[in-house]
Parts: C-alpha cells; sequence; structure tokens
DNA sequence: CGCATAATTGATGGTTATCAAGACCAGTGG
DNA sequence: CCACTGGTCTTGATAACCATCAATTATGCG
C-alpha cells in the first residue's frame, strides 16, 4: 500500500489535519474492521440503551436527536461520512441520545476500550481525534449562537454555510452547491424552528437570490459575503496543530 | 506527599472520576506551575487573538463569550475551579471566543504541546480530559436544546440545576443552594434571553415556589421535581470509564 | 449620603409557533 | 391512463411569547 493511498473516509479526514505515518494508519485499521448497512430511518442505538461501541460513519449522512418531555425533538448533529458517533456518551453509562439514519449509511463498531488502545500506541492520532471532538465543540457554539441570537433566516443560511464547509474538508472541489437529504421539519428541528418558518425562510432566502435550489441540492452564490452578512466565521480554514508532534 | 492529599482542584475534579497515581498526579504538576491572578471583568484572552496557552482555573468563575455582529454578545460556557479553558481552540490558529473573569480568580497557564507530553507519559490523564471534554459536550447539548426548545422560564430553571450539579462534582456536600455570582444580562446572554425575561422568570420560579433567593444565593428546593418538570437530566450521575483502563 | 449598578414592572410591537388548507410529487394499484 | 395515497412543501390567519423601551425601585460601595 503506497503512502498516498487513502484507506478510509475516516483516515482520509484525519489526513486532512496530519499526514499519518503507514503505522499510524495501520492501527487505524482497527475502528473500520466490521461494517454495518442502514437503510434511511434505521435506528443505530437508542436514548437511554447501554451505551457501548463508538462507530465510525463510512458513508451516508446520520444525525443525532433528542426528545423532550413534551413529544417535540431536538436534533442535535448532522454527521458525515468519517466522523466519529457516539463521543458524547464517552463517559456515560447509558446513551444521551439515539442516532438515525438519514439515507442509506455504513458505519463501522468499535468498542470504546480501543481509544485507550489508540492513546498508548498512537498518541498523536489520538489527540488529533481529541483535538476533532473540541473542534466540534467550535462549531456546536456557533450554532448555538445563531439558535439563540438569530433570526429564523439567519439561522438556516448559517447551517448550509456548516454544511458546505464541513463537507469542503472530505471533498475540496466541492464548492458551494451540495446535496441536501433533509426534509424541512428536520431542518426546523435541528435550529429550533418549525418547518412553517424554515420553508418561509428558504423561500426568503432564494427571492433575495442568496441560494437557488434544484431537485435535492441547494447552492449559496457567494458564501463569502453571505457568511460575512450573518457574521459567520469558518472554523475548518485556519488551522493551527504544530503542537501536535 | 501522601496520596489522599488533594493538591489542587484540577487533580480533584480528574479524582472525582478516576483514581490518578502518585505519578500522574506528578506528571499533573506541570499544568499548574505558573499562576496568574485576575480580578472581576480581566480579560484573560480575546476573540481573534492568537490561540496560544491553555489555562486551568484554579479558583473563581469565569466565562467564554463571542460578540455577534450586530453587537450582541452571546455568552457561551462559565467555567468553575478544576475546568480547562480555551480547548475550543486546540486546533484553530485564532481565538474563537474572548474569556473573562466573572469574579476573582486566579488561573495556571501552560502551552498546548503539554498536552501532548501528556498523551505520551500519561496516556490515561490525557484520554480522561478528553473524555471530560465530550462529557461537557452532552452537557451543552442540553442547554442548547434547552434554548431552542423552551420557555424562559425552563431555560433558567435548566442552568440553575446544570449549575448545582456541575459544582457538586468538586465539592459533594454542596447542596442544592449556590452562590450565584452573575448578573442577569449576563444570564440572560447566556441563554438567549433578554435581561428583563430573566428577571421576570425568576420571579416566576420564586412565586412558583420552586426556588428562593438570597443574598447573592439560589436555591433549587427540589432539584429532583424541578429536573423532572422540564425533561432535566443530570448528566454527571451515571458515569461509565471502565474503558478507561 | 450620593452615585452607579442591578433588578423590577408595565406597555407595546415583532417574530415565530400553531393551526389549517391547499399544492405538488412520486409511487402504487386498479 | 387515472384515481389514490402518503409525504413534503407552501401559504395565510391568529395568537403566544419574548424583545424592546422606559420608568421606578433596590442594592451596593465609596
Amino acid at each position: 500500500m503506497s503512502e498516498r493511498e487513502i484507506v478510509s473516509c475516516f483516515v482520509s479526514k484525519l489526513q486532512h489535519f496530519l499526514n499519518l505515518t503507514i503505522q499510524e494508519q495501520e492501527i487505524l485499521a482497527v475502528f473500520e474492521k466490521s461494517e454495518l448497512i442502514l437503510k434511511r430511518g434505521d435506528v443505530l442505538f437508542q436514548e437511554g440503551s447501554d451505551a457501548e461501541d463508538l462507530f465510525v460513519v463510512k458513508s451516508g449522512w446520520m444525525y443525532s436527536l433528542r426528545y423532550t418531555e413534551d413529544g417535540k425533538r431536538q436534533i442535535m448533529q448532522i454527521r458525515h461520512p468519517g466522523d466519529l458517533c457516539g463521543m458524547h456518551d464517552l463517559m456515560l453509562r447509558k446513551r444521551s441520545h439515539t442516532l438515525v439514519a438519514l439515507e442509506s449509511c455504513v458505519v463501522c463498531p468499535f468498542p470504546r476500550s480501543a481509544l485507550m488502545d489508540l492513546a498508548r500506541t498512537a498518541p498523536r492520532v489520538a489527540m488529533l481525534i481529541s483535538a476533532i471532538g473540541t473542534l466540534d465543540q467550535a462549531v456546536l457554539f456557533d450554532l448555538l449562537q445563531a439558535i439563540a441570537r438569530s433570526s429564523a433566516r439567519d439561522r438556516v443560511l448559517h447551517l448550509l454555510l456548516q454544511l458546505i464547509h464541513r463537507l469542503g474538508i472530505s471533498n475540496v472541489k466541492l464548492g458551494s452547491t451540495i446535496r441536501l437529504p433533509m426534509n424541512q421539519t428536520l431542518i426546523g428541528d435541528l435550529l429550533g424552528l418549525s418547518n412553517v418558518s424554515v420553508s418561509k425562510s428558504i423561500g426568503l432566502l432564494e427571492q433575495e437570490g442568496i441560494i437557488r435550489r434544484s431537485g435535492g441540492s441547494v447552492t449559496v452564490l457567494d458564501c463569502e459575503k453571505a457568511g460575512n452578512s450573518i457574521g459567520y466565521t469558518n472554523r475548518y480554514a485556519d488551522m493551527e496543530i504544530t503542537w501536535l508532534r
């Protein structure tokens, strides 16, 4: 296997931040030993069940969610190929959330203890994974801020930009058009809005000439300008990991 | 130094989850070699500046915040003694947020590279710190859900419960009364509310007999019942870290 | 005591939830 | 080919909740 060859989208995502040695790549193979195939709507694990394995998403989009007392649901995170799922429950006995396939997916389960093994055999990679977790957290704060402080229209635009930039790190030549396999109710449950508000916001953004829709895809015509207009910053753009040696 | 002796609140917080060896405790001493003293309102670092050191909070409360385009501010996190600050910017070149002292504080700066050293010399502790980060994230999601989906009253109650339970892990015999060195504008900026709404919500909760105020302190009279009524779960209550060996 | 900061209270208006009805679409079976 | 179905999206009307503004009271500190 040549050093250039990309073995998986997990390794590929990590490589985006750091050049991994062949040895490190081999160690990471453990995380994708077995595969699970899911179809749209399948539940990988349920809130309240025993927290056990973690998962690497190999293909397809997934989302994590939680239900409130009064039956409303809150979507917490959209997970893409190369992402790690179940990390929020690393220290918990029970799952704090449910994980569902948004479309056909392939995921790779592995035990939590594998992380500890990784920390011993490849500390640099283990720290990188932790650091990516903190990056996710920074991105999450951006969304929290948008939800707490901005209008329905701005929230929707914020989400679109986040998705475009997140997908950009796996697929550099993606541009500003993405496939959007989420319905408006789901988007609403992610942004703390009703499906009606989402519909109206998307309609407004299209009318303003900021986005364009066709089929299941969305384009943000000028990400730079759109981002500036709502105070959005692309967290994936300006990395510093020289301390990871 | 006997094994029982607690050298710092950082070590003490980690000990709450895991029994550290003397050797591990000695390695952790690096993180608290130097001290910085801050007074109320002092800015430890500013959003947009170069991200460098991380910090352990030794005493006092701090908070991280961010300003929006239109001048509003969003408080992101309250940090207590034993917490690590600056972790969100671990991979970033520039600070994604500002960190301010809520009252008189003592903090200990250390370079990011110290984390990498820790990963090599004490992988178990490094993983514990990462895992605490994921726990913080789960707690953050709880708050996100509250902000996105619940009323002003419920958001305020949610925050109070989170503070009580967070402080409980450092100080077991704390009970359900806490000192609250935050003004209502700050609470509002944390919960996506105006100071007026915070005032009204607190008034309502007091009137309903759910909380009681005296001086700068607040008591939640029946945390169990109050939590159930708003679908709150104490994430710090049900841990599982046997995989951390 | 006097000043600055913080909390409270009431009035008004804007944003979004909620409800309800209709349009559109893809897939299904007669 | 066409009705039927379920899901999704759109549109309009109403109402609830909270932001905002402004005035007043309370608190804390020199």
